[in-house]
DNA sequence: GTGCTCCCTG
DNA sequence: CAGGGAGCAC
């Protein structure tokens, strides 16, 4: 089995989808998934400098950055390197490579944004400079674009004095400028010394907790304290992560000063550069995790790669049972047996109810075919909005159930936690499934919204407002396995249409659409009325709320009912006519409780053999029975149309309903019951 | 045109 | 069990 930190490797696009953690150092290469893209997640800008305070103290430093000219001038080349690296980054294509990094490489690029401020400003400055240079030779009024011609134009002499008087105000400015860049680098050293003082010295110390988080909010809150009080300073912070963990060597080299890092700083900051320890100095990632929030992402991505995973597992279980036993696992009986599977061919019939239905289904709810999906879609819903929202009102009535993509975990909504490959073999039912079920009912304080279920839908529902945290019939109140059973329902085994079949059909159990119970009743009312008309099924069925998509699909399971009744009865017509003894024929035409034909039709329509066969019905099956026979026997079947005379005679034996299948549910066996 | 049923197919 | 086509009755 993969695991998260596995999977996550085989997603490299989502590793780092943006560019501030694809680029930020650090030697842990599963801290930058978790991470947010947001300015807040920077060491300098932690969780604790939201909005409020961190953006409108760096909108302060963007708007003085025309008081450091000194950085602007002369380091043409430093800003062709900052627009080199900004392509690179930009243009690079994340890979779990240039995720973990090297940190020397790494921490180079590490904060571009701050590489992005520091050449927009030189560019600004480069373009003053530029106007300034105008002005002092505006006598030109070429300026440098025309200085060719202002050299060939003899003639103009006074100009070149001019020219001459501008190249040397130039150089007059340049090393003003260069005094104030030293000036200004010593004080951006100076800043950086605090910096790692109160910041990175910290971290080193501590080793996680809540009040290290405190300490943390304190220190970035004097770090932001200084970037807003001191505008030089500010600048100098703006530009000490790069410049520490990079350019440090260079600067002091370059400056001839490399005393102005004292060794203290050059510890820290050689710790933040060394391996392992590399989270001490950025803390971007496990820093978040420290938080509340982070904490809670954590969660979340971590149960969002165990719910994928088990999903897979149990896939490829139930595929791996399907395959070692074909015969004894039909994909119908696995569908039954796990209840899970149920779902790997509703997917298709999905997609053709939601087009048929598309009307419908912004009211009603799918019908039976989607109905284990759907049954489980207001808690799936649940469970994902408590999965992104952890305070959502789970008294907000459940959305309507969109056609497909409400499958999907909202992860592209949440670009914090990875989203899966395209090509997940996570069947998307299953992971549905197992993502929503085990989550959501995991949830053991989760609260159903009453209107999420179907209101008389398994009376013991209602005695529940809370769904059980799992759905083991172990650990039910006995009460409530005996209320499933009153209600036709069998608990136990292995079939899915149980007391935990119920259980979590009743979780999601909507007043529209039809569920497997309603399904059963249908069954059970076939004993009694094999043609039912639409009025009869919407009196029987009070729970449902009708609609044409309904209607039909309720008339096409008595359809279905008749057919597979009808087939049985030639069948063993046919099979009795071929009886040689007119005494075999006379018992191939009863229909005994104890015959096969008896036997087949009740687990047909019985299946779990709770509810007692009505005597009528055995009457009416022996005299289907008997006219096919004879209709054989006769070489009526020579006629195309010769069922329909018996289904004419069948069509007359219906019989009234009981009155107990006019009440929401599965029906009350009261022959059983005395 | 609509509703219902049967038949066939998957 | 569902989808779809065809036929029939209203």
């Amino acid at each position: 089995m993969d695991t998260p930190s596995d999977r996550f490797h085989q997603q490299p696009s989502q590793m780092c989808p943006f560019e501030l953690y694809r680029n930020l150092p650090d030697s842990n290469p599963t801290s930058h998934r978790f991470s947010p893209g947001s300015l807040a997640s920077h060491p300098l800008f932690g969780p604790h400098m939201h909005l409020s305070n961190a953006s409108q103290r760096w909108g302060n430093f963007r708007q003085r950055q025309g008081l450091f000219p000194g950085l602007l001038v002369d380091d043409d080349v430093g800003e062709e390197d900052v627009f080199a690296k900004r392509e690179f980054s930009v243009g690079a294509t994340p890979s779990p490579q240039c995720c973990p990094g090297d940190r020397g490489q790494d921490s180079a690029r590490e904060p571009e944004d701050w590489n992005q401020n520091f050449a927009r400003v030189k560019r600004l400055r480069i373009n003053s400079a530029l106007r300034n240079e105008e002005e002092v030779g505006r006598k030109g009024k070429k300026g440098r674009k025309n200085g060719a011609s202002v050299k060939i134009d003899e003639r103009k002499g006074a100009e070149q004095g001019n020219r001459r008087e501008s190249r040397e105000g130039r150089k007059r400015q340049r090393q003003e400028l260069k005094l104030q860049l030293e000036e200004t680098r010593g004080k951006l050293l100076e800043l950086q010394r605090k910096v790692w003082r109160v910041y990175g010295g910290q971290r080193i110390e501590k080793k996680g907790g809540e009040e290290e988080q405190e300490d943390e909010a304190l220190n970035l809150d004097e770090v932001a304290d200084m970037f807003s009080n001191d505008d030089e300073a500010l600048i100098s912070a703006g530009f000490s992560p790069q410049r520490c963990s990079s350019k440090k060597n260079n600067e002091s080299n370059q400056n001839g000063n490399p005393g102005i890092i004292p060794e203290e700083t050059s510890m820290d900051l050689d710790l933040e550069l060394n391996g392992d320890q590399v989270w001490l100095g950025c803390s971007l990632v496990r820093g978040e995790w420290e938080s509340t929030e982070g904490g809670q992402k954590f969660a979340q991505a971590l149960k969002q790669e165990l719910a994928s995973v088990v999903a897979q597992v149990i896939d490829r279980v139930v595929r791996l049972y399907a395959e070692t036993d074909p015969s004894s696992v039909t994909p119908a009986t696995v569908s039954m047996e796990t209840g899970v599977a149920i779902d790997l061919n509703s997917e298709r019939r999905q997609r053709s109810d939601t087009v048929a239905c598309v009307v419908e289904q912004v009211e009603a709810l799918p019908l039976i075919t989607k109905s284990p999906q759907d049954k489980r879609a207001p808690i799936a819903q649940s469970g994902q909005k408590d999965l992104l929202l952890p305070q959502s009102n789970p008294s907000l009535a459940p959305l309507p159930q969109p056609p497909l993509s409400a499958l999907f975990p909202p992860r592209s909504k949440d670009h914090f936690l990875p989203s899966y490959s395209p090509d997940n073999s996570v069947p998307l039912p299953l992971l549905h499934y197992t993502m929503q079920n085990l989550f959501a009912r995991s949830l053991s304080s989760l609260p159903l919204n009453k209107d999420c279920l179907s209101e008389p839908f398994m009376d013991f529902r209602s005695h529940n407002s809370v769904f059980p945290p799992l759905p083991l019939l172990g650990q039910l109140d006995p009460s409530l396995l005996d209320r499933a059973r009153d209600g036709g329902m069998r608990g136990g085994g292995a079939t899915v249409d149980g007391a935990d079949a119920a259980l979590y059909l009743a979780a999601g159990s909507s007043q529209e659409g039809l569920s497997p119970c309603h399904l059963k009743k249908a069954k059970l009312m076939f004993f009694y009325s094999r043609y039912p008309s639409s009025s009869t099924l919407k009196t029987f069925f009070p729970d449902v709320k009708f609609n044409r998509c309904v209607t039909s699909q309720l008339i096409k399971w008595f359809s279905n009912f008749r057919e597979f009744f009808y087939i049985q009865m030639e069948r063993f017509a046919r099979q009795a006519a071929r009886e040689g003894l007119a005494s075999a024929r006379e018992r191939a035409v009863r229909l005994g409780r104890d015959s096969e034909l008896y036997r087949i039709l009740n687990m047909h329509y019985n299946k779990s053999n709770d509810y007692q066969v009505p005597e009528r019905f055995v009457e009416v099956s022996e005299i289907a029975l008997r006219e096919f026979y004879s209709a054989i026997q006769s070489g009526r079947d020579a006629d195309p149309c010769w069922k329909k005379a018996i289904y004419k005679i069948i069509s007359k034996l219906d019989s009234p309903v009981p009155d107990s299948f006019r009440l929401p549910g599965c029906p009350t066996d009261t022959y059983r019951m005395g």
